[in-house]
This record gives structure tokens, sequence and C-alpha cells, in this order.
DNA sequence: GAGCAAACTTGATCTAGGTCAATTTGTCGA
DNA sequence: TCGACAAATTGACCTAGATCAAGTTTGCTC
């Protein structure tokens, strides 16, 4: 029954309620943590607040005051622009921390919502900040993670900005095959949280471009996909067409 | 004279030794620290190194250990592909931090260059971290710093997605005037300290577009340009670019 | 202040990916 | 199981900005 699951980006059990029994715990808040303090760290923490496909964990303008863990599924955050347009920022799998962002101005400055059955743990953020002056452990891992989403943006931004649209395409599903991967998912076989759309704006373009695109390929047999179900079948031809263009 | 300095982007002094001294504490670490606890800052803070035109801070891959705070001048952020190529992360004025990226990876991401002579404090970022569990405004500011990034970034990912190039360029004019405005320069005269080419590169797009654009700018009377000074003559009309493309 | 490389400008042409429009397919509530 | 609405696909066409190729300025070095 593990072996089936583990092909799939099914969630983990949810009914663990404390940091050192959770298994994302080498990729969240308390790696380095040791354990005695993590009881500390237990104590802030709300455990799995569930959440079900489009269901907003907070919208844009909201006052901050909390920083949330992925736990299981995955999210999306997205900002509206003055038309009312929605541009999708970024995808959250587990592990990943939400609502950094809101730090600095005050008030979260994404829509984050579920793209499936997913859950959370919050943290209050000024509790959370005072519990690093006592853990000097916890307060580098809170950093860390903090200049991850800096790192991230930058190494990305620079990557796609001579990227074709198949680059940027092909970029996206090797990461997310990664991503998955790290986290002891299959990295060939996955299912898309995300529709089409979230794809094209994440990624700058149309979603007739990504129809288009995944259509070749499905065609060059580097994919097989129906629908949201995608298998990866040549990992080494999809760097190939990242790396270079003349594909 | 001071009115005539407060025209331009000159630098302030460099003779302020002291981050309680410091005219840009109002946007950099100090800020909301009490007096006292600044000189347990002051003591860790190497002030004033000056750097030259294509003089390097840091370069992609060395091993991180400080963070650097920007005193005076301007600083550009870049990484090199595998081609390569050079490609503009960012531009980097008084009072904002450097280095943020490498705490992650353990090593800077970018290539950290002065595009005018310019003047660095340093910091050792283990002795930060150190003393933000003793300072908690101090810890607060830091966060908040780190947090202004992925804020920055959030934004200006999601602004230029469907943005043309001109609204780009705009954008950037207004943005660049706005930081100076804040720092108590002129938001409507200065120089800019980037090549055409840097701009370019930043905004995803080629020196001769930024060219052909200025030019536009200039017929419309927008803005007075002459090499790198820069005179914005109608803001309202720059913003409105921005706001809407059919101009 | 002469010589030269780098930065910038300008014009002509080309193309990747957007736009628009029409189907087709999938999903979900009643 | 049906019906309706949203998501995805496909095709025809178009345009913003890239590319390529000269020029022209600027500013730096000796």
């Amino acid at each position: 029954m593990k072996t089936q699951n583990s092909l799939r980006n099914v969630m983990p059990p949810l009914n663990q309620y404390s940091c050192s029994l959770c298994a994302m715990s080498h990729f969240c808040l308390p790696l380095g943590v040791e354990k005695k303090d993590l009881e500390q760290l237990d104590q802030l923490v709300k455990s799995s607040t569930v959440f079900h496909q489009n269901d907003y964990v907070f919208k844009q303008g909201k006052p901050f005051s909390k920083v949330y863990a992925v736990k299981a599924g995955s999210f999306k955050s997205s900002r509206i622009d003055e038309n009312g347009n929605e541009r999708v920022i970024g995808f959250h799998l587990p592990g990943e921390l939400i609502g950094l962002d809101g730090i600095y101005p005050g008030s979260y400055s994404t829509n984050v919502s579920a793209l499936d059955t997913a859950s959370l743990c919050e943290m209050n953020f000024d509790k959370l900040t005072e519990l690093c002056g006592e853990i000097p452990t916890l307060q580098r891992q809170l950093l860390r993670l903090l200049s991850r989403d800096i790192y991230d943006s930058n190494v990305s931004f620079a990557e796609k900005a001579d990227q074709t649209a198949i680059q940027k395409l092909a970029g996206f599903l090797h990461n997310l095959s990664i991503r998955y991967k790290v986290r002891g998912y299959s990295p060939t076989e996955f299912n898309l949280a995300m529709s089409r759309q979230d794809i094209a704006s994440y990624l700058g373009l149309t979603p007739e471009t990504i129809s288009r695109l995944l259509k070749r390929f499905k065609q060059d047999d580097i994919l097989t996909i129906e629908n949201r179900h995608i298998q990866i079948n040549d990992q080494q031809a999809l760097e190939d067409v990242v790396a270079c263009d003349n594909v």
C-alpha cells in the first residue's frame, strides 16, 4: 500500500500533531532544532488546519499575524491587479513557509488558496520571534527559510529572463519533479494540482501556449499527460530543453 | 551648497562611523533599535568601505559570511548564466541590505558591484544573529528587511507580468524616483547610475528597445534625458503610462 | 588632446508567442 | 444520468519587441 501511494502526490497521514513526529520537519522550521526545544515550538504551533480546493488561507491586504507551514497538499499564492486579473506568484509544497512576505508591510501581499485538499500548521509570528530569541537554531532556520525565498526568486528571475516558452515550461515541470522527489514522492509521476491557466499565469504565458507545448512534449514522447495526471518519460530530454532551445 | 547637492544623487559625507549618526539609520537595520543597544551594533559594523565603479563586493559562489548595508552610492546585483550572459537582478540604494540571498545556500548567489563611487557597511552575519537574540527590536528589523526583499520581488513579479515594454520602463523610472525621494534626494532630477544595457537586462528587454522608448518619452516631453542625466518633467504622465498602455 | 573601445542610437526586418474565435472535453450538482 | 458551466484544445492571424547591421557619441588612457 505504501508503495502504491508513493507513486502519486497523495497526502501523508494528517494525524501528526507534533513537529518532532512530522514527516516534513527536515524541510521546515524544526530543521536543526534540538528535541527538547521542539516541545516549546510545538506549543505555539496550531497543527493541521485542513483546507479544501479553492479555500483561502488569507487574502491580499489582510493584517499580518501568522506564518503558515504547508503540511500536506499544495497551495498557490497570487495577486490581483487593478484590472482584476489574477497573477500567480508561486506554488507551495509541504515543508514550505507561507506568509513571510507580510512581515515587512504588516499585511499579506498575496492571496493564498488550496489547490487540492491540503493542510497547514499555523504559528503566531510574534510568539515565534520571541522563541527565536531563546533558541538560536530556530532563529537561524527561520532566517534560512526567508533567505530561501529571496534566493529562489533571484534565481528564477535570472533564469526565466532569456528563456523561450518551451524552456520555461520544461523548467517548471523539472522543478516540480525535483521538489516532489526531495519530499519522497515519485519524481516521474504525479498530478498537477494547478490548472493550465495557473501554470500560464505563473510562467508569464497564455493557457493556449501551455496547451500547445504540452502537446509537443507528448508528441516527442518526453512525457505522457492525461488531464492533470503527468508522467515524465524522459527526464534528461526535459533538462536538455531547459538548457538549450534548439530542440 | 547643500541645496545644490540635494538636487542630484550625490553621496552624503562618508565620515559617519556610527549607526546612531548615520543618515540612513531610518531605512536600515537600526530602525526601531534603542540608542543604548545601537552601541553594541556599532561594535560589529565595519563602516564605510569605499568602492569605485565596477569594483566587486562579492562574486557568485563565494562562501557567505557577511551582509552589507549600502551607505552611499548604488550597487547592482546580477547573475551569470551558463552561456556567460549577465542578467541584472536588482539595483541597491542607501539603506538597503545586500547579501541576504546567501544565508540559505551558504554562498552568495549573485555578483554585486558598485555602479559609481559608493560605500558599504559590513557585518558578520553570525555575530549579527547573536546580537539579534539579545535585542528583539534588532531581530524584528532584520526579519522585516528580509521580508521586504520577498515582498518587493513578489510585487514586481506580478506587476511586470502583463506589462508592455514602455510600462516596464516607466515603472522602473518611477520606482527609482520614489526611492530617491524617500532618501531625501530629488525625485525629479538624478543621474542614472546604470547603463542602458543594465536597465534592459533588469527589465527583460534589449538596449535598443530602451533607447527607442527613452526617445519617445523625450518626444512626449515626459522627461529630459542627456546621457545618464535624467529629469522627470511630468511625473503624472509617467504614472499614467504604467497604469495603462494605450498612451 | 588624439586615438579607441565601449556605450548608445537608429533603421529594416523577422518571429515567438499573443489574440481571437470556435470546438471539445471534463466536472459537478441536482 | 443529465445538463450546464468551466477548463482545455485547436486553428488562423497579428503584433510587440527581438535581431541584425550600420552609424554616432562618449569618455578613458597615455
